[in-house]
DNA sequence: CGCCAGGGCCATA
DNA sequence: TATGGCCATGGC
């Protein structure tokens, strides 16, 4: 009863590779990563985009905040975004902004440094642990969550317990994680449009057992 | 017009 | 531990 492994295998025959995370720099995804906090991916990009000359964490960092706010202003949220990006900074300066002395780190170990930065919760340290630094971690989300409990499995409660959960069931390869959170997403987004049951759901022959 | 999107913090009970 | 309010833009 924990098939993981075949439900990631038909959405990605049905979908197709996802390519996530968009971003030329490990860096630019983590700041996508803050600025796309509840928040549609088109208006974040809009705000990354407005900050393509401050790309790089050593000049960033030496922007004022609220010339930051202002910039990002797209990705709403703005005012409390620019802080949270300045925290974020203000963490990484500490690693010299250096990703690869980071990804040094055991991933557990740097997973804790992330949720310890003001306004980096679970998912915004998973979507870095798993893009930026190149962690094989399954991102259990809300929509990951959603999607699981809709075929019935039985998942345990706290968000550390449904994430080693899943990885015990799944081969530690980085892309298959990296697809499979980017497939969940990208399927959220078309199951809840056809409720109760959608014919082309490619998950159908799984056998949806539960609704909501 | 209202709704919500690739969250997280904080106050309250 | 678990809700509820709050932050705010843009697309539909």
């Amino acid at each position: 009863m924990h098939n993981y492994n075949f439900i990631y295998k038909k959405l990605y025959e049905h979908y197709g590779p996802q390519g996530w995370w968009p971003a030329d720099t490990a860096f630019e995804m983590m700041i996508g990563s803050i600025l796309v906090q509840n928040t549609n991916w088109r208006n974040a990009e809009k705000a990354v985009s407005r900050v393509k000359d401050y790309l790089k964490p050593e000049i960033m960092d030496y922007l004022p905040e609220n010339e930051l706010a202002e910039r990002i202003r797209p990705s709403g949220f703005f005012n409390i975004k620019a802080q949270r990006v300045k925290s974020f900074l203000e963490w990484f300066r500490r690693y010299d902004y250096d990703v690869r002395q980071v990804m040094q780190m055991d991933s557990n170990y740097l997973r804790q440094e992330l949720l310890n930065i003001k306004g980096i919760g679970s998912e915004t340290a998973d979507v870095m642990l798993l893009y930026a630094f190149d962690k094989p971690i399954f991102v259990t989300d809300a929509y990951a969550r959603r999607i699981f409990y809709r075929f019935g499995y039985d998942m345990p409660e706290t968000y550390d317990g449904f994430r080693s959960e899943v990885e015990k069931h799944m081969s530690n390869e980085l892309n298959v994680f990296q697809e499979y959170h980017a497939l969940l997403v990208e399927h959220a987004k078309q199951i809840c449009k056809k409720r109760p049951l959608c014919e082309v759901c490619p998950l159908n022959t799984v056998g949806e057992q539960r609704l909501n």
